[in-house]
DNA sequence: CGGAATCCAACATGATACTG
DNA sequence: CAGTATCATGTTGGATTCCG
């Protein structure tokens, strides 16, 4: 007979190139879910973003932005007038993405009570 | 007529209550969802998901297991043999978590190719 | 208005050595 | 075997100031 041992799998690979990391260390940032978000529901300007995603600091705004930008998720349109107006709406693959972020959120809220419960539970024991 | 203008919603608040924050801050590190992943297919000991999880220091599984745990997504059993023998699996909640997450990872496969030309074609522009 | 540049504190992570 | 403790380093993000 054959080893009944388990195959060695490797799990997800982990390096640079795994797309799966690049997407969830992207969006796993402090930042990046909520002006996703902030843009669902249509264009936004810089100032109007950053009054929406309360707490976050104009430099975290600019950088997840750009970050945002450089992965395709995010459009970033400047009309130069004096003085300048910059807006931000999601691509199409930016909208696409939020689906899958959607079943997430959806999943985080029914369990929120649950996992509170593991956390009291976790401490308590310890 | 009452303003046009668009209701100053904020996004999905972001505070330490939040429970999607609290769900993605967790997932989204270096390691979270590589260790998820790795106990998919079943219980695991200490030493073997560290074979698996490729690169992962003895410090940082210890740790993201520890908080894997305190969420309530990983059950940890301790064998007082000597030596010790220690076994992890995913909890009920874990388990389910994967799901929502397979959707993310299979989103990531299928736009890697739009991201890697985002990100040049962005890099090409700057 | 929408940034960029700089400085700095806090935190995350890796390497290494030691232990019940 | 499965950790813990300690140290060193890199990364993150906030505050502040200046700019076209």
């Amino acid at each position: 007979m054959t080893t009944t041992a388990k195959p060695e799998r490797r799990v997800y690979y982990n390096n640079d190139d795994c797309p799966v990391r690049n997407v969830v260390a992207q969006i796993g940032d402090k930042w990046s879910m909520l002006i996703l978000f902030a843009l669902v529901d249509g264009t936004e300007r810089f100032n109007a973003l950053k009054s929406r995603v309360e707490g976050i600091s104009q430099r975290m705004l600019t950088q997840t932005l750009r970050d945002l930008e450089r992965e395709g998720y995010v459009n970033r349109t400047v009309y130069p007038e004096v003085p300048v107006k910059v807006e931000y709406c999601l691509t199409e693959m930016g909208r696409d993405l939020v689906k899958p972020l959607y079943q997430l959120v959806t999943w985080a809220d029914q369990h929120q009570d649950d996992i509170r419960q593991a956390r009291k539970a976790y401490d308590e024991r310890s």
